[in-house]
DNA sequence: TGGCAATGGTTGACACACTCAACTAGTCGT
DNA sequence: ACGACTAGTTGAGTGTGTCAACCATTGCCA
């Protein structure tokens, strides 16, 4: 709809601009897979965020997600009542509770990362020469 | 976090998920540029998606933001509250509203595109040759 | 030891984003 | 001219997200 979106002035913006499009293809997969699994897009990504082999405090979910403390209590809950984390006590403050993911939330969990992991169309067709290149511009870049 | 967020199993999945930490990494910019210019981030990127060349129906902005129409009613309402967007008759069909945007809009609108197009500075700092390599192998995806 | 600032988490109030269903106004085919 | 259809708005309802106020707990330090 808007031009700027594709006249970048350098290779690097075309490239930039071009992810963005790469991107936006993703969001429909996402919320195809959220409501897939009952979950709402920012309960799907909190469960993506944890890690079943190791649990961390609320506030550690907080960071992770850039979002207020508050706010993450609600989605705890949501995944909670599905089942999918518990709260747990921490061993040596009792202020702290620590999320862990359960077998149910690891199961759905593994399935949900599975799904989003999936390429989009438009990298898995390129040559294996051309991934491979991509991925070693990109690993420059990101060190 | 988790560690299956850079865990993939072949090039191009290493790739896709390098470049998730680079549209991470854009999110607070978004936000604050959003704030910058009084913005909700729904409306920066309704206003960025507008052509002040080209005015749209209220249903193409809808289709392009990939949401409901009732839901753009909204937006729009508050881009024309702050003057920056115009609703104006369409000549052949009175049923449909075209964007306009305005003088003002426009202005905005430039500013918030060349601040939202600043390149990550991982990026940015690719040697010319990597960044041209990665334009290209990207071009050859996107067609 | 006792007091006090700081921290983790929850709650409540509020602002929106977003969807869906219902509605109005206008268009188009037959 | 009637009925099916479309563009847009409205209203209800759900959920996200922030902020401020509030406990319970911790840890410093006088």
């Amino acid at each position: 709809m808007a031009a700027d979106a594709v006249a970048p002035d350098t290779a690097a913006h075309e490239a930039w601009s071009l992810m963005g499009r790469l991107f936006m293809d993703m969001r429909p997969r996402m919320l195809r897979v959220a409501s897939e699994f009952g979950l709402s897009p920012p309960q799907l990504i909190a469960l993506k965020t944890l890690d079943p082999a190791e649990p961390v405090p609320m506030s550690g979910l907080a960071q992770a997600l850039q979002c207020d403390n508050s706010n993450v209590t609600g989605l705890v809950d949501g995944l909670a009542a599905q089942g999918l984390v518990e709260r747990r006590e921490a061993e040596h403050d009792r202020r702290v509770r620590m999320l862990v993911v359960t077998e149910r939330g690891a199961a759905v969990r593994a399935r949900l990362v599975e799904v989003m992991a999936q390429l989009p169309s438009e990298l898995a067709a390129l040559s294996a020469a051309d991934q491979r290149a991509l991925r070693d511009v990109l690993r420059r870049a990101l060190g």
